[in-house]
RNA sequence: GGCCCCGUGGCGGAAUGGUAGACGCAUCGGACUUAAAAUCCGUUGUUCCGAAAGGGACGUGUCGGUUCGAGUCCGACCGGGGCCACCA
């Protein structure tokens, strides 16, 4: 018998796909639309198997909604820009570019591999000059908008490689190249005001029906909306202090007003105060990682200033420097309240501050009530708070707003976590911002005609700090606006800004302009969108964020870019390591029946480690071009769309290929064997007995396949095609009309998932055209539903029979049959059921 | 510390409040074969009674609750994971 040989078969239908341009499609059509997206990678070198179980699902989905009669839009780019190719090129010398477009052409050829039904035509990479150009002229006219702006802000500073790092390089507190103390350092950054959006980037929550709940929980979190008050104390050395608060109502509680040590006025103060300097200075030197928080103590400074109390001003409070005071939220001050604060409790404790209860839980009594060492924040009633006393925390909060805001002294605020979005940063490989530093007229623009501000051609790394700060040439320029001499902005754009509208670009890569207004009223939002959970905060929340700035700016009618969003998990396998401790990539090591392992060729123990995520540095990846040259792209694709649901992490096992290997070979012998069948609905009148069994299992498989695909539920689907797989190989019996709409059935279900194999079976059952142009198959109702119905039969919830009977009979009927049951006599030992309760076409059972 | 998710056979996992374990992997037994590969048929939650046919009990992390009926809903706990985190 012949063997599938899928490699000869996957390199001639992608040829025939790509001779056919398949899968590039128009800016319109009469079909209705759907554009399905993955999230775009990054060029880091190879693709592994993790990668493939991403595209592969998009790609189920692609071609899913192609067959149904979609106009599909499935592009893919190139993440290009980024710190990888920095460290590359820094390391073997060589350019960042030429890394990122050799890794680019390397993984592109893996892709292809997968048979993966993309629009090609439209791909680009962003450190394409081409796309950045574009990226730079959405800047400038975000710029012209007000959308950005430029301002002093604190990054962490390496003072030896004279670089700022990002969070993620800083590693307890220290550079994670030099090893130096990093420091707090104020530079003028660029900023995006995404802080405008804020609530309508939280309400716009409401309407993603179709996004993970979970993503949707964090993203809520991210921007952190709180309703509270900003009102003011007048300190004793005339000046004011602005603080927030969500809980106005405990304004009684108040024992002191604390400034975070970067404060303007803490600054202020610190000048003439070198105790508070010294203080100001240790705190900047507490790292921002969340383990030094946790670790570090609450610790203050007194002013020696005092605050007036805002509803008594004989009532002075102390005015302290508190290092847990965030100058990042609200307004950098508050008033404290320690015995409704964890955080306040512990500080007064510390000092020896007042705590005085004001809000006591129903039930206590409020002379006695103590908090101890845990603050209340429980509901109750208001006490020690003259006029407020007796109400409960809302009335009182309204209350003391009404009272500020009558006196002048403060308003009702929503306060917001989500920042501004910093963009600048020094690193020599991102899009340069087009901006020109002139001596005489400051900030100007680079005219639209001298876009793109290109990189410059050789970037020398040999230097510390930002390359092009250091560039002799580029660095230096005329002033589009007075000619004169001047410099560059030499920072970059935060790569997130790259991938915040790249799926617009794929409207129309080819555009004149950064985004082709028709093209995007088209195509967006994404139908459906499909990424790492890596991803659920930033990456969708700039992408949501770029969207409504791009809808302000007239250039798309939609706010959200992602209609449906999917977060696949990922893939994982076990690890080795040899007697030294290196890793070992999975083919070095020889397994043993005892379930022990030896490094290949030698005698060597090696150790098998935990199933984890496949990474680069543990070497548990497994190539994909591997896979494919031994049993296809089919088998990868199948592979990592059975079993596990998607959204959960798989294992990536050999026995598992195995098993998805031998069956494509089971398919591709069906497949062969019908070959001689008479045409499906050739049999004349009713098919019945086990022809008929044949023909509802396959219909039945046709509505559960495409409402499991409907619903991203791949491993669901895949146990479906078993099922009918099963059916059909024991239908030696049946007619061969019925067995010949079996197997096309067959071909046609599986070939979202795997297509290769689907085309040569479709040919193989003497079709002449592509089944990459045949319609996704409809179900016959009538073979869905079925005529009889097995019915569980319970005594007491306990099964004790079950009974063959028609749909929808009588309940009577149903109720006689069950209590004839000879398991149901037994069980009622001769006595009379107290109530039946009959569930039409499902169960009976029998309350004794 | 806050919020969220998940606990089902040897493993991955199915199951609109209605026959728990579909489907796959692995296991074991058998067929075909000189043999192997490939393929096919059967087996597999635990336990008890029975020679067998068959029948009974238990079973979805633990303990309660709601219900005729709970893997599913509610409460508490145990275990694992995620996100945020001095956010006033």
């Amino acid at each position: 018998m012949a063997r599938y040989n899928a490699k000869e078969s996957e390199a001639r239908w992608q040829a025939a796909w790509d001779a056919a341009h398949a899968f590039e499609v128009p800016n319109n059509s009469p079909k209705p639309k759907a554009y399905v997206l993955e999230m775009f990678p990054y060029p880091s070198g190879r693709i592994h198997i993790g990668h493939t179980r991403n595209y592969t699902m998009g790609d189920v989905v692609a071609r899913f909604r192609r067959a149904q009669g979609f106009n599909v839009l499935h592009p893919m780019g190139w993440d290009a820009f980024g710190l990888p190719a920095e460290n590359a090129a820094r390391e073997r010398n060589i350019d960042p570019r030429q890394w990122t477009y050799d890794n680019i052409a390397i993984m592109k050829s893996q892709l292809k591999l997968m048979g993966l039904a993309i629009d090609w035509s439209r791909e680009f990479a962003t450190c394409d000059p081409e796309y950045y150009k574009h990226q730079q002229k959405l800047f400038l006219e975000f710029y012209r908008a007000g959308f950005v702006y430029r301002r002093e802000a604190d990054v962490n500073w390496d003072p030896v490689d004279m670089t700022v790092l990002a969070n993620e390089q800083v590693i307890d507190g220290k550079g994670w190249r030099s090893g130096a103390p990093v420091e707090r350092r104020k530079l003028a950054q660029w900023f995006f005001r995404i802080t405008d959006f804020a609530d309508d980037l939280l309400a716009g929550l409401d309407t993603l029906d179709r996004w993970p709940e979970k993503v949707r929980v964090m993203q809520r979190n991210w921007i952190g909306r709180s309703e509270g008050m900003r009102f003011t104390f007048d300190i004793s050395n005339g000046e004011k202090i602005e603080v927030f608060s969500t809980r106005p109502d405990t304004l009684f509680g108040a024992s002191f007003v604390a400034l975070s040590p970067e404060h303007p006025l803490t600054l202020e103060l610190a000048k003439t105060d070198a105790r508070l300097m010294a203080f100001v200075e240790e705190c900047r030197h507490i790292g921002t990682a969340e383990a030094d928080i946790e670790k570090a103590e609450k610790r203050g400074y007194d002013t020696g200033l005092t605050a007036a109390h805002p509803f008594d001003p004989n009532w002075k409070l102390p005015v302290l420097v508190a290092n847990f005071v965030l100058m990042g939220y609200g307004t950098g001050a508050i008033f404290g309240c320690p015995a409704h604060d964890q955080r306040d409790l512990d500080f007064a404790r510390k000092y020896h501050l007042t705590v005085t209860p004001v809000v006591v839980p129903d039930g206590a009594d409020a002379k006695t009530f103590d908090v101890g060492d845990e603050a209340y924040v429980g509901p109750g009633h208001l006490a020690n708070s003259r006029f407020l006393d007796g109400m409960t925390v809302d009335e009182a909060k309204a209350e003391v707003a009404k009272r500020l805001e009558a006196a002048g002294q403060g308003t009702r605020t929503v306060n917001y976590r989500l920042r501004d979005w910093l963009v600048s940063r020094q690193r020599p490989w991102g899009c340069p911002i087009p901006i020109v530093h002139c001596a005489k007229c400051g900030v100007v623009p680079v005219k639209e005609a001298d876009l793109p501000v290109k990189l410059p051609d050789t970037i020398n790394f040999d230097v510390r700090g930002n390359p092009l700060d250091h560039d002799p040439v580029w660095k230096h320029t005329k002033c589009p606006s007075c000619g004169g001499d001047a410099v560059r902005d030499t920072d970059t754009l935060d790569t997130f800004v790259d991938s915040s509208w790249y799926f617009a670009r794929f409207c129309d890569s080819h555009a004149a302009e950064p985004v082709n207004k028709a093209a995007l009223d088209y195509w967006l939002p994404v139908d459906q969108y499909i990424g790492g959970i890596e991803h659920a905060i930033l990456h969708l929340l700039y992408s949501r964020y770029f969207t409504r700035a791009l809808k302000k700016l007239g250039h798309t009618k939609v706010d959200e870019p992602f209609a449906g969003v999917f977060t696949q998990g990922m893939l994982c396998h076990e690890t080795y390591q040899d007697p030294d401790g290196e890793w070992l990539f999975p083919e070095q090591v020889e397994k043993r029946p005892d379930g022990t392992a030896i490094v290949k060729g030698t005698n060597k123990p090696a150790t098998i480690g935990p199933s984890i995520k496949m990474s680069k540095s543990k070497k548990n990846v497994v190539a994909p071009e591997v896979i494919v040259d031994v049993y296809g792209a089919d088998t990868i694709r199948w592979f990592t769309l059975s079993d596990t649901p998607p959204e959960r992490d798989v294992e990536w096992t050999d026995a598992g290929a195995e098993g998805c290997w031998r069956f494509v070979q089971r398919i591709y012998r069906l497949a062969t064997e019908a070959e001689g069948l008479p045409p499906a609905g050739t049999v004349p009148g009713k098919t019945e007995g086990v022809s008929l069994a044949l023909r509802q299992a396959t219909h039945r498989a046709i509505a559960a396949v495409t409402d499991d695909l409907e619903n991203l539920r791949f491993n669901r689907a895949v146990a479906q095609i078993y099922t009918l797989t099963n059916v059909l190989q024991q239908s030696d019996k049946c007619d061969g009309a019925a067995r010949r709409e079996a197997t096309e059935m067959l071909v046609r279900l599986i070939a979202p998932m795997m297509p290769h194999l689907a085309e040569t079976c479709w040919e193989a059952l003497g079709h002449k055209t592509m089944l990459v142009n045949t319609d996704w198959p409809k179900a016959d109702p009538a073979l869905v539903k079925s005529d009889s119905v097995t019915i569980a039969v319970q005594v007491n919830g306990k099964r004790r029979g079950e009974i063959e009977i028609a749909v929808d009979t009588a309940e009577d009927t149903v109720k006689q049959a069950a209590l004839a049951q000879e398991g149901v006599i037994r069980a009622l030992e001769g006595k009379a059921p107290k109530r039946v309760i009959v569930v039409p076409n499902r169960i009976v059972n029998i309350v004794a």
